[in-house]
DNA sequence: GCCAACGTTGGC
DNA sequence: GCCAACGTTGGC
């Protein structure tokens, strides 16, 4: 089993939003980036845990937890011209975007800021993806240790 | 709103 | 296959 960080813009859709879907679960469409794409495409087994992180927002940081409700399958909004990721290179025969979905465990009791986060990336957080200078991966993964130590200091 | 970082595209 | 131009991400 993998661990792994997922982003989400919560004026787009947050946590909340997916705490509110039927059967609190939903599809983890327009990823459009091909290493974050490979990685739930060829890594993600369902049950695998998932940190939920805001993006873009006032206090970006970690603020529940999620998990793959089921594995990879065609990003169907690739297809759609009226889509806001519609990709015409995309072909529904030999689908280039493929998207998991996703499924509410439950909130942060706080929310774990990146500037916090940051704090820790000389030590227990060193080879953390998120806390890296320029990262722009909307998927990644997290170690079991990073993952323990993030929930720690929950 | 700015802009640094970085991925993608396309001309050559 | 190189690399400049361009678009996007995302913190601040």
């Amino acid at each position: 089993m993998l661990y792994w960080l997922m982003k989400s813009e919560p004026d787009a859709f947050g946590i909340d939003d997916l705490a509110a879907c039927p059967n609190q679960t939903e599809a983890w469409d327009g990823v459009r980036n091909f290493q974050a794409r490979n990685m739930m495409r060829d890594q993600m087994r369902v049950g695998d845990p998932i940190l939920f992180y805001h993006s873009n927002c006032k206090v970006p940081g970690i603020v529940g937890i999620a998990e793959v409700a089921r594995e990879s399958y065609p990003d169907h909004t690739a297809f759609d011209p009226q889509a806001k990721y519609y990709d015409p290179k995309s072909d529904p025969n030999k689908p280039r975007w493929f998207m998991v979905d996703v499924r509410y465990v439950r909130h942060l009791k706080r929310v774990i800021t990146l500037n916090e986060l940051k704090q820790y990336a000389t030590g227990a957080l060193e080879d953390f993806a998120l806390v890296r200078r320029g990262n722009r991966l909307s998927v990644m993964p997290v170690t079991p240790e990073q993952w323990q130590f993030i929930l720690s200091i929950e």
